[in-house]
RNA sequence: GAGGCAAUAGCUCAGCUGGAUAGAGCAUCAGAUUGCGGAUCUGAAGGUCGGAGGUUCGAAUCCUCUUUGCCUCACCA
């Protein structure tokens, strides 16, 4: 089976692996048919194809152990047999060559036609967006702030998180809606209220001249500096709570003013690291949500009563405890509040898929809310997903608001920025980066998301703020200053600089080892918003920008492009160039990182 | 105590459904620019993949046990 012409378009490397699945099967049938043997052999997407670890071995690998054992022979002869019959296979000839070297069929694929398809697919529109999820909707909420405080380190790596899988589920296809569910009540929020209400003797942020989350969470730290001296404070913030759920006029006042001081805070930071929303869920208003779905599940027996009045599941059998679903009181928690976010979402935009982009801590209570979904009749609850990441640490601990050992967010993108700006001035390059200020905050953006997003989601990581501020090696920076350099290269020819206006590209004059490694990286780019999508884990896609970005950086230190002598070699070059830069510039988009033309 | 996650070079991390000599970056040492941006490149050194068994032609990867670390086990969110 030949790839359709339409896919080859789209994910040129991937189709060439599926071409040779067919015909490695082919030949294994063949093989089968010349021994006379009789046997099941298998499927052809069931063959494994892999990537050589040197490039001298070749562009694709089969291993043939799994055959040898099969066909009960050595995996070296099987190697062998199996190249010679290939080599007679009309249909190979023209996709490459397959040479067996000890127990593998190492495979040098047919360079100039492969070199146009890819150079085609890389510079025509679509390049960077996939179908492997087309038709398919996905919801994912993340951020979830409270306002009480400005957002932190750990908000950051949500953000870019939930940012970036968008990004990507979106490039792959996918119709997405990002949900920020704010926690805008409770008991926090009222500690925050009445410290205000203490100390803050009406005044503004702008009064004190402080962003305005930061403000508010500054009256969140003196209540913790206030409970020491007087623990009876405790239970006036809950009686806050109580007139707040009360609907008390003056409660409400004072709660809606500093929520939007929270919120306007909270926003400049997302527009500022370029983290949107489509839509908001307040929990002020859902957080009675779900009532009513615990009470039917009640009736169906789904939940039980205790004696004292408060709704609970039995979980023991699946070996988790038993929880509460509703206070005695009747009041709801945070568990059926998600119950009935999660029914309602699903009402109002049906879904293939809801992500909560939610830490670690919470894995309990998302295996908790799912199986209650499912139990209570749900078949959709299937769908759902909790993205869990880690922690992020600091080489003195955790963060802890208490020990004022928390990394504000803009405190950060301000800290690394102004590095940048030392950096780029050190260059003196001021005058080549324009904007000075506005480049050094992407550079500082670069090196942040680059630097959360390097780390698998799942595992907790290490905020090492030496390391984390430097712009050499494995940093975004890096990938950023490889994107500059080509796009330096390509705006040199646009302004009349070099060789490459003199020759004619010419994909097939690209069939060299260098030029041809090169855009086999390129080629990759497809295949890799599939993994990163399908894994829901953008730190796949970091992983291969580095890649890309470190591949032209060893590129074209040896291989000339606008002082090549040969004229057609370096038009040809140029479009490698574009490619790379446009493979760049699409993946940085989704994570989150800005592309700069120069810096 | 129960459940979950993790452990790979001095440090921070990769290692895809088991496959060819376990890879990067930082730090260290040694080099490279009369050429398209040196925030660069080349090289050296650095590993019993926490430990012990097992499965397999083959294990960092899968299974069991074990050690260590983190998280959770609220009528908080």
């Amino acid at each position: 089976m030949v790839p359709r012409a339409h896919q080859l378009r789209s994910r040129p490397m991937a189709d060439m692996k599926t071409a040779w699945k067919a015909i490695v099967a082919r030949a294994l049938a063949e093989y089968v048919r010349q021994k006379g043997l009789s046997l099941s052999l298998p499927a052809a997407d069931g063959i494994v194809v892999e990537r050589p670890p040197k490039p001298e071995l070749g562009d694709l690998g089969i291993p043939m152990f799994p055959f040898a054992k099969l066909l009960r022979a050595g995996p070296n002869q099987v190697a062998q047999a199996l190249a010679e019959i290939i080599a007679a296979d009309p249909e190979s000839s023209g996709l490459g060559a397959a040479v067996a070297e000890g127990p593998y069929l190492n495979v040098r694929l047919a360079r100039r036609p492969e070199l146009s398809r890819i150079l085609d697919a890389a510079l025509s529109p679509g390049w960077g967006k996939t179908q492997s999820l087309s038709g398919h909707r996905v919801m994912v909420e993340f951020s979830s702030p409270n306002t009480n405080k400005p957002l932190h380190l750990g908000h950051l790596r949500n953000n870019i998180l939930g940012e970036s899988l968008s990004r990507i589920l979106r490039a792959a296809g996918a119709e997405v809606r990002s949900i920020n569910h704010i926690n805008d009540r409770g008991i926090h929020i009222c500690k925050s209220m009445l410290a205000y209400m203490r100390l803050g003797g009406g005044r503004s942020p702008a009064d004190e001249g402080l962003k305005s989350d930061h403000f508010v969470g500054k009256y969140y730290v003196l209540f913790n500096e206030l409970k020491e001296k007087e623990p009876g404070i405790e239970a006036e913030a809950q009686d806050l709570l109580v007139r707040w759920e009360a609907g008390d006029a003056e409660v409400r006042d004072l709660w809606q003013r500093m929520r939007t001081w929270v919120l306007e805070g909270i926003a400049q930071t997302y527009a500022r690291t370029g983290v949107q929303f489509d839509l908001y869920d307040y929990e002020s208003d859902t957080y009675e949500l779900g009532k009513d779905i615990v009470l039917k599940g009640l009736e169906s027996g789904v939940f039980y009563r205790e004696s004292d009045g408060s709704v609970w599941c039995d979980f023991e059998d699946i070996g988790l405890d038993t929880k509460v679903f509703l206070r005695k009181d009747g009041t709801s928690l945070y568990i059926t509040q998600d119950l009935g976010c999660a029914v309602d979402r699903h009402d109002s935009w049906p879904y293939d898929r809801l992500v909560y982009v939610v830490g670690n801590e919470q894995q309990y209570h998302f295996k908790v809310l799912f199986e209650a979904l499912g139990r209570l009749g749900y078949d959709w609850a299937r769908d759902l997903h909790h993205l869990a990441y880690g922690m992020v640490n600091l080489p003195s601990g955790r963060m802890k608001t208490r020990e004022g050992t928390v990394v504000d967010a803009d405190d950060l993108v301000d800290e690394v920025s102004a590095l940048a700006k030392a950096e780029i001035e050190a260059k003196g390059r001021e005058d080549l980066v324009g904007n000075l200020d506005a480049v050094a905050e992407k550079i500082a953006l670069g090196a942040i998301h680059y630097y959360l997003l390097q780390v698998a989601p799942a595992k907790d990581m290490l905020f090492d703020p030496a390391a984390s501020l430097s712009f050499n090696g494995d940093t975004g920076p890096y990938i950023q200053y490889m994107g500059a350099r080509a796009t330096s290269i390509l705006r040199k020819h646009g302004a009349g600089e070099g060789n490459a206006r003199k020759g004619k590209a010419d994909p097939g004059k690209l069939s060299g080892d260098s030029d041809w490694a090169l855009l086999r990286l390129v080629s990759g780019l497809p295949e890799v918003i599939d993994a990163a999508a399908a894994a829901m884990d953008p730190s796949v896609l970091a992983a291969y920008l580095y890649g890309l970005a470190s591949g032209f950086s060893t590129w074209y230190r040896e291989n000339p492009v606008l002082n090549c002598a040969d004229f057609d070699v370096a038009a040809s070059r140029l479009d490698l160039v574009s490619a790379v830069k446009r493979s760049l510039e699409a993946g940085l988009a989704l994570i989150g990182i800005p592309f700069l033309e120069s810096m």
